[in-house]
DNA sequence: CTTCGACTATTCCGTGCGGAATACTACGTG
DNA sequence: CACGTAGTATTCCGCACGGAATAGTCGAAG
């Protein structure tokens, strides 16, 4: 009963709805924009999956065969399987771990980069994560008008506020290496600004 | 010169300063607290050394040997080094990504446990992310007292407003789930709700 | 004076992730 | 009606991570 991952916690709150064979977790979740959340992958599902199996938190509950089609192994959650979804949602609600993000190590090394470029990397970003809130917005209101209960969106709307939050420091931080409030003095070597675009 | 992880820029970053081996980027990361900004461990950052040795980024620049200690393979960045640095920065700085964090994964299957029940483990977490607020707010203290230039902990500065960007959102939403404004009808099967403490 | 623990410096190995491969079917299209 | 492409369902394999092991030295304490 350890720590399940997060693809684990979606597929086993999946099969707390119903009997299900992997492909179709795989499906739902996608049809559900699941992926937008967690990092949904066949390969990693299947293991996962697995490893519930092997765990007892799922049990085989039948192998159906449609036409000539590959055979799909479905999954019922079981008891322990219950227990260890609650348990697991406990401590990812409850507790509050470190998950070592990257921007803040970027920002650490900023002062390796001149402070000017820095700002228009920074308003970069910016643009980016204003396209992105555009997008939550647009999806938030077009569940609204369905009707969707809010309870199913909490978590655009915790979203949404991280990325507010971002969006703001960055505004201000912007400004302030634009007017020389916040500088320091970049290592000549790197100074070196290259005015292309990010390489992507 | 493929995008760097997050420990191989560290790395980069302290080559940056002065020539040095593994071993003394590893204590000088621990002396500097990086580790709470990148998960620092030997054996991932003797690899990523390895891998930035592979890619021409840093060099071989000597084999030390102190009395009878262990040799010291001392490495220093080279030209195609600091390009890989400034535009791995450039890029981790300019662009924005999903990291996938667990909580809103948590959220989103929160509707498995009952409201009640949340609310009290939403408080839980928000105790938390408070002492963690106060930690990044008596080192801050600490380290104006200190004189310290700001650029030196402008991802501290980060950290702390995307807390308290977080508090504020939990702070709601547990006021709404306990007045009731946000509810749900938990499935039976998990709704057994125990009172147990998280398990660490 | 010897033993124990802490530090120095690095290697090793199990585990898990995820992109790619597989293999077969159904369907549309010229 | 041959052919290509999209969908179904799963397995496989390489590689990165990080905790543990290794192997030596130095200092302190009994």
């Amino acid at each position: 009963m350890s720590r399940l991952n997060p693809l684990a916690v979606s597929a086993l709150a999946l099969l707390a709805e119903r009997p299900m064979h992997p492909y179709e977790m795989y499906q739902l979740m996608l049809q559900r924009r699941e992926d937008r959340v967690v990092k949904v992958s066949a390969g990693s599902l299947y293991r996962a999956v697995e490893r519930l199996a092997a765990d007892g938190d799922i049990a085989e509950s039948g192998v159906e065969r449609e036409g000539n089609r590959p055979e799909r192994t479905v999954y019922t959650i079981t008891a322990s399987g219950r227990d260890a979804l609650r348990s697991t949602l406990e401590q990812m609600l409850g507790e509050f771990v470190n998950e070592f993000p990257e921007f803040p190590v970027a920002i650490g090394e900023a002062h390796n980069l001149p402070p000017e470029r820095v700002a228009d990397l920074l308003d970069e970003r910016a643009a980016r994560i204003r396209d992105f809130a555009d997008l939550l917005d647009t999806g938030l209101r077009h569940i609204a008008a369905k009707g969707v209960a809010r309870y199913r969106v909490l978590n655009v709307h915790y979203t949404r506020a991280m990325v507010a939050a971002e969006l703001d420091w960055l505004e201000r931080t912007i400004a302030e290496l634009r007017d020389g409030e916040l500088t320091w003095a970049a290592p000549e070597q790197l100074a070196a600004a290259s005015a292309d675009p990010i390489r992507t």
